[in-house]
DNA sequence: TAACAGCATGCAGACGATAGCGAGAACCAA
DNA sequence: TTGGTTCTCGCTATCGTCTGCATGCTGTTA
């Protein structure tokens, strides 16, 4: 195999004999080539170690095959499932995929944008929860399919991606209540975040509605990480009558949580239940596996793919809505709770 | 701001009233445009909302302002941050990132080297350990810097970053000596993996480098992750003379080594002393917080970047050997030998 | 006033691949 | 043989941008 660095369509077809025009016929499997002649083709290719230039195939076709995918922070752990799962989905399909980190920035996100448009993605999933309407604008001018999670209505072009978090709320109160525990706390996250005000005010909402009064819950504000989780639940324990669980809006909180509670010498979960929300690959290993509501990653950058690729594939103009669901995963953090000593 | 999809260099130069040469050149600040002019161009491109085409550009000038970055797995804590410092030096520079997760299969690597060079990337941070070498010559014929971790031989274009296990070792040996350890294990990578093989064989000699004879080390093999650490931990404490102090191959392997061992009742550091391997941010988390030998990921990433950006840039062809240290991070996974009881 | 720099700008041809159109060949029926 | 159809394949414009060369303008000097 003979490779130099200007291997181009022409030199294929110089070699097999033929017209640029049938060779990349050939390639992309027209059907208008005759069999004997394709194989002339595919043989230059094998032997010059021909590969095509998707710049410039995307100059002429209008499409880069090529999708973004914005994420607040590739460290933050929750994100890596979300982008391989999508990268996944992406490969099978012939797409690149370009992540870009926000670190929950907004001023960033216009950074993030810009790059998109000038590689010419051909559609933007923006998994994270804040958005300037500006660089919607911008985005949405340019014809750009885009899908959202948790945020934004939907307008042609447009899809939502609607993460259900009553279901696995409800079954974590109940679980919670079916256990017997009368003081339940919550940690939020950063409530400058929407995604953290969301799952607060899904939590507060569920935990109303199953019947606890204002006295029997307390909130804390922590930070979605583990130091944060820590020092909320350091001033959740500090209250006169301190709740015997404690729900978190991720599993990095409840991670700070455990730790904060076994350093004062109680235990989880015979003296405090701890359930986490997220259901991390980590959590399975905290000491005790933590007890979590699970939202599957895999299944939102799985869907993410989908919904972007459907809407540049054509089938649908119209944005849609699509809902992914959460669930409580039982381990060890929950325990009933202790007979008032 | 008026936008519609087919934005491009004639509607600038249209709006005004100059040729596409000139607002190609003031874009490109060529240095050969008279202010006056320059403005008239900028005017129109804030006016229009223009965004040059990267494709095009990429096609005209042969090369794509991207490179690509093949990680084994994003969900691996040790590659996110790597991949993380490695964007933030490419977006300075006008890069763009590809990257590509191999799931540790070499098989993978050739779908990830193809789909480099279709996208024709400028330069490709290869930061897995493994390496067929049919694909690095097709790599090489192409003309492609390349840059990678802990293999390879230098070539022209062809850079390799050579961690320096030794020193981050012997201070951790040096450690363990200090506190009076006598016995001591080391769990290993699955030594399917270059890279585990590399740290178990600096680990060995550093051992042996520091006095410690056959007798006195025993090595299990682990996988890199927790559950891997937590079998290879209880295989080490069911030995007959168990070690009293344990190196890993990685901080997943000691988290998991962690947890066997408060499994079985005996506590860390009082009874077995604990070191990982990364420093990932997690280990700062742990229980007890995990002394371990740092490798900056932030580092790698930065020198890879530099590494692929000087071969592009023309400043140096030759490929270049980039030594990046560890070093011992204290922490409270590790304390004196306890007196035989 | 003419000749000549020196700079600013425009023209037009790449870059690599695709796709519309048309040409030629092969085949069949009349 | 002619006319018409079907199938292959080549020619060439095109995508959006850059760049070498040509051109025109301004100002200086003899």
């Amino acid at each position: 195999m003979v490779v130099w660095a200007s291997m181009n369509i022409k030199e294929v077809a110089a070699r097999a004999r033929l017209s640029t025009a049938t060779v990349s016929r050939t390639i992309n499997q027209s059907g208008l080539v005759r069999p004997g002649t394709a194989e002339k083709v595919k043989r230059a290719i094998r032997d010059l170690g021909y590969i095509p230039n998707t710049q410039a195939r995307a100059l002429v076709s209008g499409r880069s095959q090529m999708f973004g995918l914005i994420i607040s922070d590739i460290v933050n752990p929750f994100f890596p499932e979300l982008v391989k799962s999508f990268e996944f989905a992406a490969i099978h399909r012939g797409y690149e995929v370009i992540v870009a980190n926000t670190d929950y920035n907004s001023e960033r996100m216009g950074g993030c944008v810009r790059r998109m448009i000038e590689r010419k993605v051909d559609g933007v999933a923006i998994m994270t929860s804040e958005l300037d309407r500006h660089l919607l604008a911008e985005l949405s001018h340019r014809q750009l399919p885009i899908v959202f999670l948790d945020v934004g209505k939907l307008k042609p072009l447009i899809s939502n991606i609607n993460v259900d978090y009553s279901n696995g709320i409800r079954e974590a109160v109940q679980h919670i209540v079916s256990l017997g525990h009368q003081r339940v706390g919550f940690i939020s996250g950063p409530l400058t975040l929407k995604s953290a005000r969301t799952r607060r005010s899904a939590f507060l909402k569920c935990i109303g509605a199953c019947g606890f009064s204002e006295g029997q819950r307390s909130v804390v504000e922590g930070n979605h990480k583990i130091d944060g989780g820590d020092s909320a639940m350091t001033a959740l324990l500090s209250l006169p009558k301190p709740p015997t669980a404690v729900l978190t809006s991720n599993d990095l909180t409840a991670i700070g949580a455990l730790r904060a509670i076994t350093r004062v010498g109680l235990r989880v979960p015979e003296d405090v239940s701890v359930i986490g929300f997220d259901d991390i690959e980590l959590s399975q290993f905290t000491q005790p596996p933590l007890t979590t509501i699970r939202l599957s990653r895999d299944e939102l950058g799985r869907r993410a793919f989908d919904a972007l690729f459907e809407m540049v594939a054509g089938q649908r103009r119209a944005g849609q809505e699509i809902k992914v669901s959460t669930c409580l995963v039982l381990r060890e953090s929950t325990a009933a709770v202790k007979k008032t000593p």
